[in-house]
DNA sequence: ACAATAACTTACTAAAAAGTAGCATAGTTA
DNA sequence: TAACTATGCTACTTTTTAGTAAGTTATTGT
């Protein structure tokens, strides 16, 4: 199943926390992640029921994601994840979440 | 990088939170991992500085493995991820992590 | 001599995850 | 009519992770 435990998703979850967002601007917040990856990885996330899906039929074509209610219930795991990694990284810093998922 | 984010390395933590064990003892405690997926595993853990292992030089071999402080640090994210499977599981019981990471 | 023991290694294979590059859609605007 | 937009799809390759099965070590008890 691997409902987190691959190189994006807690990512991605960990940046809708603050709320939901459009496609593209979720995308440029994660840093580095290929297109393809990307949807790959929300629609995962989205058939797994931790984040939902919203298309605003308009072109060009809105798409926008926020979490579920499971989804929420990751917030302080989520959290905890970046503040151990925020503590424990103090000497090499890589971003968010890249040294252990 | 990969600290704690492959199949068995949370689980292998996680054991280890109640205390120091002995080889053989934390790989039973592991249902399904293999030998060699064990040995790699905690080796990653050592390199990491997670994990310590004590060699005692008897015949047969005696190792024991504990959580060093690093490793203690990951304590609560651990016991929130366990906790997460445990109530986010209930209908489809898996046992341990087995579903998320 | 030889099987038993606990911990570990090695060679090989299989499966899963991630990366690259290019294509599709369909109105809007120049 | 042709370029532009945001989204995401597909085919293909590479890399990483996991699994299987067999072998190694060094001493002890038979």
């Amino acid at each position: 199943m691997n409902l987190i435990g691959t190189k994006w998703k807690p990512l991605i979850l960990f940046h809708l926390l603050k709320g939901p967002l459009r496609s593209g601007l979720l995308q440029q917040e994660i840093e580095g992640i290929s297109n393809k990856m990307f949807t790959q990885t929300v629609r995962e996330l989205e058939k797994d029921g931790l984040i939902s899906r919203a298309v605003f039929p308009v072109v060009p074509p809105k798409v926008e994601y926020a979490l579920t209610q499971r989804g929420q219930s990751l917030e302080s795991i989520l959290k905890s994840l970046d503040q151990w990694g925020m503590d424990d990284n103090h000497t090499i810093k890589q971003g968010r979440f890249c040294c252990y998922l």
